[in-house]
DNA sequence: AGGGTTTATTAAACGCTGTTCAATCTCTAA
DNA sequence: TTAGAGATTGAACAGCGTTTAATAAACCCT
């Protein structure tokens, strides 16, 4: 399967010009097949090119450079990820946030490779696009909207702290998960492990508001600020 | 700084035999230092000769391949790691293991390349060396072991259950840490984040025995056993 | 319709990567 | 002193992302 489309006019005329935003659009499909079916890792210029149908210079003239593409990818997979965690199924906050959990995990069980190129790819000093941060955003407010409406007298402060909390944890069996280093740990399902986490969290959320641990001495070597600042 | 000892051969004789583990060693030290100062990506065959005073094809005649170069690194690394879990200091266990998450998370904010060397570079399907797997059951068990004396309640299954979630928990901070994303998140320490989830999750276990969740009801789509056998 | 311009596409090249290997050199043991 | 063993090298290979001059097709205008 060389060519797409039944009227590929690249089969006849290797030069002819097609449409910009189809054929940007299916790269991006292109791509994105290469990372379901063999990680993002795989995803190179030379084979996207193959796979969209026209040799590796023509991406650059579609795209800025290989992990650009990568973003659009990913920027489309993280749009249709957003759709599902608005509007949660449940009529506490409790249910509502078990249910993102396992939604969240249950998402990244039938497709490991897209979340890998999502959070595993971007490397350090790398400059992340406003919608990555917006959309991260977007669900740390969400969680934290979740957290106040279970304990009334949480700070907005304290909402997002252990809304960020909660989501970091999360974010570690999911990482853990889709890389296949879970099942080095343990048996255990990573809907299992994040449904208990969430659980014993919100529950010891949801008891007592202050977080004044029961006569807990630890070695401080004085590494950060212990109370916070409000943050925009 | 091309050569290295003050008795180094290789000045007046370039092919001059030098004594076999002694030149491993030199090669894992210019490798640590390369993965401390650059990042494992940095790690290439070409830089690394270069730092260890010798050519590329040397690597292969010391080393399998250069993957195999990163994992002795984190092999010692991880050694040094695992004499810092044991004899924790505190009187309860709810005090060790928020001292074991913070001296993690200390290690980490110190030495981010190596952690990502640890535990971001290694991908899906690669095979792991058995101290790797040991070293993790181990850190596994000694957590399991503190759940066991915090609540005497637990079963060997539960206590492991909930020793993966703690760990994986706190290595979601320290892989969004290492990686410097986790200020994209929060200004919050990693070391504030991860002593908060630790404390929620022993004072929810310490209380109460079972896992009998207020009523929650989830969509649960049937992924996966929630009882699950022992395992060994 | 034809000519000029614009633009998409391509092949080749650059510098990088990990890795292999024949040739070469050094050292050691007999 | 010499033969063999073993370490080291440089060249080469296939792949990578990316750039670029040349080319061919399509468009616009007369």
């Amino acid at each position: 399967m060389t060519s797409e489309a039944p009227d590929d006019p690249s089969r006849k005329n290797p030069r002819a010009r097609r449409p910009r935003e189809e054929l940007r659009q299916r790269t991006l499909e292109a791509a994105r097949q290469i990372i379901l079916d063999e990680g993002p890792e795989a995803l190179t210029a030379r084979k996207l090119a193959k796979a969209a149908g026209y040799t590796p210079g023509t991406i650059y003239n579609l795209f800025d450079s290989l992990p650009d593409v990568l973003w659009e990818v990913n920027r489309e997979h993280f749009a249709r990820m957003s759709t599902l965690f608005s509007n949660l199924p449940g009529e506490d906050p409790q249910t509502r946030l078990r249910n993102l959990a396992v939604r969240y995990l249950d998402l990244i069980e039938k497709e490991p490779t897209l979340f890998r190129a999502l959070f595993d790819g971007p490397r350090r000093s790398e400059t992340f696009p406003d919608w990555y941060l917006n959309a991260i955003s977007a669900l740390l407010d969400s969680i934290a909207s979740e957290l106040m409406l279970l304990s009334p007298g949480l700070s907005k402060t304290d909402a997002h702290r252990e809304s960020v909390a909660m989501f970091t944890a999360i974010q570690g069996i999911a990482s853990l998960h889709a890389s296949g280093r879970l099942d080095l740990l343990t048996q255990e399902t990573a809907a299992t492990l994040a449904d208990g986490l969430v659980t014993r969290i919100l529950r010891d959320l949801s008891r007592g508001e202050d977080r004044s641990d029961g006569g807990g001495e630890t070695e401080d070597r004085g590494h950060g600020a212990r109370a916070s600042t409000d943050r925009g």
